[in-house]
DNA sequence: TAACTATATGAGCATATGCTCATATACATT
DNA sequence: AATGTATATGAGCATATGCTCATATAGTTA
């Protein structure tokens, strides 16, 4: 075969793809993120719906902090957080809705 | 809040597609199914393009073969192995492509 | 049949990850 | 100022994962 003729994906964006894709294999930030498509939330409302333990999501929130996925704002001692990539929510939904009418 | 207003993801649903994000989120697995969308290709190729050991590929293949995101046909020696889910496929390129375009 | 080739597979190791537990921080309320 | 409330964070543990190394398997060829 011949070698020549392969596209190659560029290192960098096999990294980003892969960067995404782990923050959606988890369960739990999928159920996080989904929630947080349809409203802003309080840690201690996420945790609740969710059934986590505060310092759960408190870390999961940090991660998707750390990944510029998730914004928030502050109302005195709560905090309410909000997604902030419309694409990786967009990629989230989109296998959703596949599961769901397959 | 209303807790009763939250439309929440069934949980095989949250499951199924953990799966496939999981699946995705190894650079290797992104290369590996990104060659296959490309042609149909023997484990020794693989293993040549993608610069990796003969038994990392084949683990590999075991892996997509388990979750029938591959199939593969024997030629003597050499199996050809192609990729086997559309949909999987589909959500890597749409990634990849948003990637290399934003 | 013996040697060769291509691939598969099991064991084990190093690393990553998601949680719990304990504690810190920062603002609110009394 | 003292207590309470909401959240953040560090340490540590249990599990999962992707690789290597050694070896097994099956078809091919001399």
């Amino acid at each position: 075969m011949d070698r020549s003729n392969h596209a190659f994906l560029p290192e960098r964006t096999v990294e980003e793809a892969s960067r995404i894709f782990k923050v959606l294999a988890d369960p739990t930030r999928i159920k996080l993120l989904y929630l947080l498509s349809q409203e802003e939330c309080s840690v201690g409302h996420i945790a609740e719906v969710l059934q986590l333990s505060q310092s759960a999501v408190s870390h999961q929130l940090s991660t998707l902090r750390n990944l510029r996925l998730v914004r928030y704002r502050r109302e005195g001692n709560t905090f309410l957080y909000t997604y902030d990539d419309d694409h990786v929510i967009s990629i989230l939904t989109q296998v959703v809705h596949h599961i769901e009418h397959e």
